[in-house]
DNA sequence: ATAAAAAATGCAACCGATTGCAAAAAATAT
DNA sequence: ATATTTTTTGCAATCGGTTGCATTTTTTAT
């Protein structure tokens, strides 16, 4: 059983009596093919079953017709719904997605940077590893002005757009809702600062203190890398304490999560004693008892937005002066944070 | 800014004195190239910024050195496991990753094995979705000895091979399991049985009862798409249920943890009323409380085997005789189903 | 030194779609 | 009927790496 050889544009060509030129400018709605000869074109490829074949288009005008997608790790609610909404994007505007994880690492994402590169692909969607310091590895990607997006973990770039939330708003409205559930001696966890989500949060966090008169106290910040261990951590730390904090607002759900049922494990009443909130939404904080307090964004739209808007890009229509891009999110309060009522 | 010219084995050629197919077979270790000469041709090529050119590469070897990799939806962790090791073992080996969701729709998936066909990808690897019902949307696919992988949603067909966890087994594991802790009365929360998963899960279930001398009633057998809402009803279905169960065994976690929730809020006691098991090991079900009783399989290992089967196929090396790959799996009991010490 | 065998390199024809420009065909104007 | 314009179609080069086979160079044998 030999695979059995392609048929192709000559063979449309030379069944119709044409020339491959005209063939290929009939199966691609060329103005200038006849109506009819384009009809009879597109029927004969029918009927032999014609499969275009994108190396050789790929070859001539030098595109791939495919994007780039480096994210830290795919094994997040948020980050799969992402890819959910840049897949259904990108299909629909005749790309492919080629995703690949940094799994929180630089050295991963600079060697996917380079395969994706040398894969050729069009565009680059990213979302930045725990730990990129800079952008350099993306130097041979923005010198042959290939267009990059970055979405949710994102970097100043004057070449790049970046699709975000409003974290520092999103920060504020946490931190404001567990002052005014009584919350004086609030704990944040936070993560590497070089990712703007985790400054921006902690920005919002401290602007909130600071305008409702609570004093920014540095021994109540964490900073980790917000995994199921750094919670149990990070609880461990709070029991410790002399002056133990009422409040924990953590800058993401897992930690906060694992944060809370450690604390119960110590004896502790949540939100009674302590009130916890969260950050993405994620399935979890609807498990864990009492439910917990986070802030929702769109995965789904954000990915989207980032692969629409580089299509966008790469078809030439438009983007050259865009810069930042910001989504709504939502504050959702659940048990984990009402101490009244 | 204009894109500069991309340099070429030709340009390397010419700065060497050398013919293109020398530089060719010297960038690539064929053993006819003196090893200075390469040495010389593989500086020049950095020296001079060559990038491969996979496309005219491509065209010409007519391999896209792609795979496509269908799955019903990225948002699972064990999903995004068995990506990361599909990822992991595509990389090493110089493949890369086209991977799109069913969406656990077969329309989808008919759409989705189009687009990857189109694109030329090199294997598939495979995991159904809800509601497929046959493989002939993969005709064409193997038609053209296109190799084809199913993992952990397989389909039996003699040019494809499965790689699975034995379903039945563990399933027999974990009702056994609820049996010695005294349950006599076992939910099976099961979903399409088009999907051998769901069907040897729910051939495992019976000939446990049936080896404990503990009568099937099909009375207690659900069929669902295991969602939250799915756990929601069946836990409303049991409470209704004038003998009530005293165990549940749910083909998946997310609607093992919904039931925990549902039979809580109505006052029952997990799992001294009713003992409660899942399947998947998901992070849910250490957050659930109690945490729950399921069972753990290897979605990096099932990623990395299915990769690399397929590409050890895509490289000639083997496997045209392989069928069915069986890892293993693990029972990990928690307190969710512990009913005695 | 010469012949034979082995190793290294080059030639040139691919792979299949694209596209600028020329040529042919059809439509319109003179 | 001829000239001019407009539509259609075709020619042929191009994209850049690959590979069977021929040729050249080097090594080994005689």
């Amino acid at each position: 059983m030999t695979t059995q050889k392609e048929v192709t544009i000559y063979d449309i060509a030379e069944a119709l009596d044409l020339s491959p030129a005209t063939v290929s400018r009939g199966l691609k709605d060329h103005p200038a093919i006849r109506k009819d000869t384009r009809k009879r074109i597109v029927e004969k490829a029918r009927e032999l079953g014609y499969q275009h074949n994108s190396f050789a288009s790929n070859l001539r005008r030098n595109k791939t017709n495919t994007i780039g997608v480096i994210v830290p790790r795919l094994n997040s609610y948020f980050m799969s719904t992402v890819i959910a909404g840049m897949e259904k994007v990108a299909n629909a505007g005749g790309y492919n997605l080629i995703i690949s994880q940094s799994m929180e690492s630089v050295d991963k994402e600079v060697a996917n940077v380079k395969t994706l590169f040398n894969s050729r692909v069009d565009g680059f969607l990213v979302s930045l590893a725990y730990d990129t310091e800079d952008l350099s590895h993306f130097d041979m990607v923005l010198d042959k002005n290939i267009p990059l997006i970055f979405f949710d973990r994102v970097f100043e770039h004057p070449k790049c757009i970046s699709i975000v939330i409003d974290n520092f708003k999103a920060a504020y409205e946490v931190t404001t809702h567990l002052i005014s559930q009584g919350c004086k001696r609030i704990v944040h966890i936070s993560a590497n600062l070089k990712r703007n989500v985790y400054t921006d949060r902690l920005r919002g966090y401290k602007a909130a203190l600071l305008d409702h008169n609570i004093p920014y106290d540095e021994k109540l910040v964490f900073f980790n890398n917000l995994s199921d261990q750094a919670g149990i951590e990070v609880s461990e730390a709070i029991l410790k304490m002399e002056q133990r904090p009422d409040g924990i607002f953590s800058s993401n759900d897992a930690c906060a999560v694992s944060c809370i049922r450690q604390l119960k494990l110590a004896g502790l009443k949540v939100p009674t004693d302590i009130a916890v909130a969260g950050f993405n939404n994620d399935p979890l904080s609807k498990v864990i008892e009492p439910n917990l307090t986070t802030v929702n964004y769109p995965g789904q739209e954000m990915g989207e937005l980032a692969a629409s808007t580089l299509i966008r890009r790469l078809d030439r229509l438009e983007g050259a002066n865009l810069n930042t891009m910001v989504l709504r999110h939502d504050l959702i309060v659940r048990e984990s944070s009402l101490k009244k009522g």
